[in-house]
Formats: C-alpha cells, sequence, structure tokens
RNA sequence: GGGUCUGUGGCUUAGCCAGGACAUAGCGCCGGGCUUCUAACCCGGAUGCCGGGGGUUCGAAUCCCCCCAGGCCCGCCA
C-alpha cells in the first residue's frame, strides 16, 4: 500500500509540476509523505515557496484520483496524509503471512559471507561478516530474489600450512571436549610460536605450499583433514548463531580443476600484463600503485589468483554476485574489480564492514588475542538464563534454557547489526549484556506482549477503526515494513532493517501503556485487537528477517 | 608519505550517498509510574558551536576545499 502510495503521489506531483524529481519522501511526524519541490520551483518562478506549495496542495487535492489522502501545504511544505480506510488497509495488509515478502525476481544472486580462513574459531570480529551477511541474505529471500549463500573456505594458505605443520611436529593433543576449530588454533598459534623461535620453519611452509599447489597427495589430505577439522567448528558456531550458508566452496578446487590455469592464460593476454620470474598485473591505469602479482617466482598462485577463479565462476553463473567483507579487503577487493573488468568478467558488488577491536586492541588469531564467538554465546547466554529465571520462576528449566538461547542470539545479532557497516567498533562485554533497549531482546519482549494480550483475549471479530495518536502512528509505521525490506537490499544496509523493528517496538510499547486493548469494548477493542495481531505478525517477520526469534513467551 | 573510513550531549548511536520543518534514539544522571493486557516496560527533566576553518546555496550535520584526531590498508600473506 505504502510504496504504491508513494509511487502514485510521485505521479500526480510530476504531472502538477512538470519537473521530473519532485522531491518526495517519508514525512516524519508531519506527514506519511511530504515533498519540498516548492523550494526548487521558487526559483525557476521567482515566486514564494509557501505560495507555491498552498497552490499545488490546492489542485492536488481537487483530483478525485487522490483517495483517502489528505493534503495541505504546511508553509513551504506539501504534506501527504494518510486516511482511515488507509490505515485500515494497512493494518489489513500487515496481518497477511508472510508480511512484507515481495514477488518473485528473476536475478539470481550469490552472497558470500564469513569466509573466515580454517585457521581457527570465529571471533567477535568475524561475525560482524557473519551477522551482516545473513541478515541480508534473509532480506534477499524476503525481496524475492532466488539466492545462494557461500561460505569461500580459504585450505591451502599459508597459514593452513603452518597449521598443517603444527600438527605433524608438536604433538599438541586434543584436549577433552575441545571444538576443533579452537583446538586449531591452539596448533596454529604454537606453531606460529616456533617459527618465531626458528625461523628455518618458514622454509618447510614454504615447501609444504609448493607440494599442495602441485597437489601432491599426501599434503593435500593433511591439509584437508585440518581444514576440514577447523570448518566442522566453525559450522557448528554459525548454526547456533542462526546463520546458514548453502555451500561451502573450497579454495584448492579452483587450482585442482584448472581453473587457476586458465586465469594465468588469460591474464597473460592482457596489455596491462608483465611477466618477468613473477607475473602481474599493472593495474596503474586503473589507479592502483603497486604491481598485482598473480603468480609467484616458485610458479605456485596467490590468494588474489584463486580469487579471480572462483569469481570468474560466480559471475558465469549468477547475474548478481556480492561479497561481504572487513574493511582490510578494501585494496584487495578493489584490485580484483578492476582485474576482474579488464578480463571482461562480472565484477562483485561488495559490502564493507569496519573493524571490531578489542579495548586492549587489534584482534589477532595468530597471536591468541581474540575474544572467540563461542565464549560470547556462552556468556551471554548465562546471562539470559539468569535473567529469565528471575522473572520467570515458574517456567520448567528446560523452557527458560530455550528462552535463553533466542535471547543470548537476538542479543548478539541485534547489537552487531543495528550499527551502520561504516562505524568502526570497540567490543564491550557490558553492552554485549544489555538486554534493554535498542537490544534485541526488547523487540522480543514487545513480540511476547502482542502474542500474551491475543491469548487472553479468545476470539474476536476484526474491526479497523484507529484513532488515537498511539493506534494512528503504529498503523502508519506498519505499512512501512515492505518499503524497509526493499531499501535494505537495494542500498545492501541491513541496519535499516534493525532501526525499522526497534521503532515498531518503540510505537507499540507506547500504545500499550496508553490504549488498553482487554478493557476497551466493542468496536475498539476489535480494532485494537487487529492491530496488535498485525504488530505481532509484523515484528515476527522483521525478527525472522534478522536472524531473531520471535519468542511467544519469555 | 599515499589511499580509505570515521569524528554528532559524559558514553553509544540515527540522519549524510538522493541538502529543507524544532538533529534521532538509547545508556548514564535527576524526578515520576507495577492490587490494572508480561516493568526485558512507560512518562517527564537537564545535557549538542553535528571535530575545526573556509566555500557553494534562499537554506548545510548532509555537497566542495583545506586542516586536526583516530581506525584500517599500502607483502612473491590471506
Amino acid at each position: 500500500m505504502f510504496q504504491e502510495k508513494y509511487h502514485q503521489i510521485e505521479r500526480m506531483l510530476r504531472a502538477c509540476t512538470g519537473e521530473e524529481d519532485v522531491l518526495l519522501t517519508t514525512g516524519g511526524d508531519h506527514a506519511d509523505l511530504a515533498s519540498t519541490v516548492a523550494f526548487k520551483l521558487a526559483k525557476s518562478e521567482k515566486r514564494p515557496p509557501r505560495e507555491i506549495a498552498a497552490e499545488i496542495a490546492e489542485r492536488i487535492s481537487a483530483d478525485p484520483e487522490l483517495g483517502d489522502i489528505r493534503v495541505e501545504a504546511t508553509g513551504p511544505y506539501i504534506n501527504f496524509v494518510f486516511g482511515p480506510s488507509l490505515l485500515a488497509e494497512a493494518v489489513r495488509e500487515a496481518l497477511e503471512p508472510d508480511y512484507g515478502n515481495h514477488p518473485r525476481r528473476p536475478e539470481r544472486v550469490v552472497l558470500e559471507h564469513t569466509s573466515a580462513n580454517p585457521n581457527g574459531p570465529l571471533h567477535v570480529g568475524h561475525i560482524r561478516n557473519t551477522v551482516i551477511g545473513d541478515t541480508l541474505a534473509r532480506a534477499f529471500r524476503k525481496a524475492g530474489y532466488p539466492l545462494e549463500v557461500q561460505y569461500y573456505l580459504n585450505d591451502m594458505g599459508r597459514q593452513i600450512a603452518i597449521v598443517s605443520w603444527g600438527f605433524d611436529h608438536l604433538g599438541l593433543a586434543r584436549e577433552d571436549g575441545e571444538k576443533g576449530d579452537h583446538y586449531v588454533a591452539r596448533v596454529y598459534i604454537a606453531a606460529n610460536r616456533e617459527i618465531e623461535k626458528n625461523l628455518a620453519i618458514t622454509e618447510e611452509i614454504d615447501h609444504l605450499m609448493q607440494k599442495v599447489e602441485r597437489g601432491d597427495a599426501e599434503t593435500v589430505r593433511k591439509f584437508r583433514a585440518a581444514v576440514s577439522l577447523c570448518a566442522e567448528g566453525i559450522k557448528t558456531t554459525l548454526a547456533a548463531l542462526g546463520a546458514r550458508h548453502d555451500r561451502f566452496v573450497w579454495e584448492s578446487d579452483f587450482v585442482r580443476i584448472g581453473d587457476v590455469d586458465r586465469i594465468f592464460e588469460r591474464v597473460r593476454r592482457l596489455p596491462q600484463a608483465h611477466e618477468d620470474e613473477t607475473l602481474w598485473v599493472d593495474l596503474s591505469g586503473e589507479g592502483f600503485e603497486k604491481k598485482y602479482i598473480l603468480r609467484r617466482s616458485d610458479g605456485t598462485s596467490v590468494y588474489s589468483t584463486r580469487d579471480l577463479a572462483y569469481h570468474t565462476w560466480k559471475g558465469h553463473n549468477y547475474d548478481r554476485v556480492i561479497d561481504v567483507l572487513g574493511a582490510d579487503h578494501k585494496l584487495i577487493g578493489a584490485q580484483l574489480q578492476a582485474t576482474l573488468t579488464l578480463l571482461g568478467e562480472k565484477a562483485p558488488e561488495i559490502v564493507f564492514f569496519e573493524f571490531v577491536s578489542l579495548p586492549e586492541g587489534s584482534m589477532s588469531t595468530r597471536a591468541g588475542k581474540f575474544v572467540s564467538a563461542d565464549d560470547l554465546l556462552d556468556e551471554v547466554t548465562a546471562k539470559a538464563f539468569d535473567e529469565v529465571t528471575v522473572r520467570r520462576p515458574e517456567l520448567p528449566e528446560d523452557e527458560r534454557r530455550s528462552i535463553a538461547r533466542s535471547v543470548a542470539v537476538a542479543a548478539i545479532r541485534y547489537d552487531i547489526v543495528k550499527v551502520s557497516p561504516e562505524k568502526s567498533t570497540v567490543f564491550n562485554w557490558k553492552e554485549a549484556l544489555d538486554f534493554e533497549r535498542q537490544s534485541g531482546p526488547y523487540i522480543q519482549y514487545a513480540h511476547a506482549r502482542a502474542c500474551s494480550i491475543l491469548e487472553k483475549a479468545g476470539e474476536f471479530t476484526r474491526a479497523y477503526r484507529y484513532e488515537t495518536e498511539h493506534e494512528v502512528a503504529l498503523a502508519r509505521h506498519l505499512a512501512k515494513f515492505p518499503a524497509v525490506v526493499d531499501e535494505t537490499v537495494e542500498e545492501l544496509r541491513p541496519h535499516l532493517l534493525a532501526a525499522y523493528a526497534r521503532e515498531l517496538a518503540d510505537l507499540f510499547n507506547a500504545f500499550y501503556h496508553y490504549d488498553p486493548v482487554l478493557k476497551s469494548g466493542g468496536e475498539t477493542r476489535n480494532s485494537r485487537l487487529a492491530l496488535v495481531d498485525a504488530v505481532r505478525n509484523t515484528l515476527q517477520e522483521s525478527l525472522l528477517t534478522l536472524g531473531i526469534d520471535a519468542l511467544r513467551n519469555m
């Protein structure tokens, strides 16, 4: 309804003013939609904007196509306010199952996210990638796109060689109950300590990398074993966070099936290519200073070469290619895009997010300086269990445990997704453990409240008459949800969805305190119950899109 | 040094790309509200030269230039 009315009003304003861009936006507190086109016309017509706004408002309000929308000029602004029948329509739409879903769209999308190196567990920096990526994935599916989510497993990098060397030489045993990824990190950290003590080991690592690139069976088997062990642990963590990948793509496959060699051949034919002891591309024409090296002097490929092969493959199999990457990949991401373009391939769209650090500085798997996602989940779940036990002591323990797990994921995911990706952040335990306003649990709580009211209400006949300030504000906000899903996907900004859900919870809580539902009667009661149900459904759909459980009880 | 992102009340943060109506909200602080639909809640109050300086514009947190501060990047690592 909202998007339809937006386009209708835009059309009417265009017809009325002759302007292409009629400067139509959401009107905030003032209106559902508002235009500042009068300012623009004031210049060419040399007349005061308020005069022009008044004229436009008058002409448009005379048009029967307008329907149940009130137009008024407030000074130079032209405001459009939805009338009662549109508010009723908004609530009716918000009651539909899968509210916010868009019709199927044709473009096949591949979204890559997380793709952390399998040399240790995911830490609080990695899961910013996971939460942004998984939320976008859910939003894309809601927006109607056929989507595949991929994790690119770097299984032949230097750090894997180090892990493999560590397994062979350090004799560290796996502890009881130790997750594979944490075990791998322990070996990786210890191996790095050895390398610091004895630099000759570096040559052994180089040798391992040459062997794996040549496809030496024993070395490949060892690398795969280490990577699998770590990846299993990572998958467990991803599942606990509610993030699902459709496919894990192994980097070494692109070497094995010959795609990397084909990239070498194609790059070599580029006018920008240079071949001495290495193969490199001169991207100075694209604004990059340094050589973009794709083949080492020992003949092996580097990460960038394999990434070119991977993205070439993605470009051939999908219409849109999207990567979620940390800001430390900005340069290499831009070089990748530039080189793919030179090769005539599709360049990916990249969503960058800035770094998460600890109060004491940057995180480092190699130095063992990080807060793992597993530890974070454990701590937050323990706190959530305490909270739910205080509030709902009568619930059986297994139910409290289950609620605590959902609340913990909500707290963690929301805490991450609510911040714009371009902001760098410092991990903070106090904020991570906060379940109050502007948190995931706060939104879950609003949803549970709505469920509770509906449960107590029993049968009722829906009505749709909204008059109080709080009812009207809620209905207006409900109408915007499909547009927010669209905007999230178009701008690749998942925090828009986070803000929307929080605002809806805020409005619902205010309504809850001012407008009694069960104690009202007749059409008011039926209208408010329908509104509560519509809010419940919309909160549920937005929480689901954020990867947060919509609890009925907490 | 070059590139890039960020800088909004004590702290965290929205708005910036597509310039307009009193700059968004939370935490913290002060003061209220639970025999009433779940108080993980609500209401009121104090707190802002939107990093600094120029410019463009009828109008700048938003666009342009310079400067300052911080993060990240600048490897035959990934």
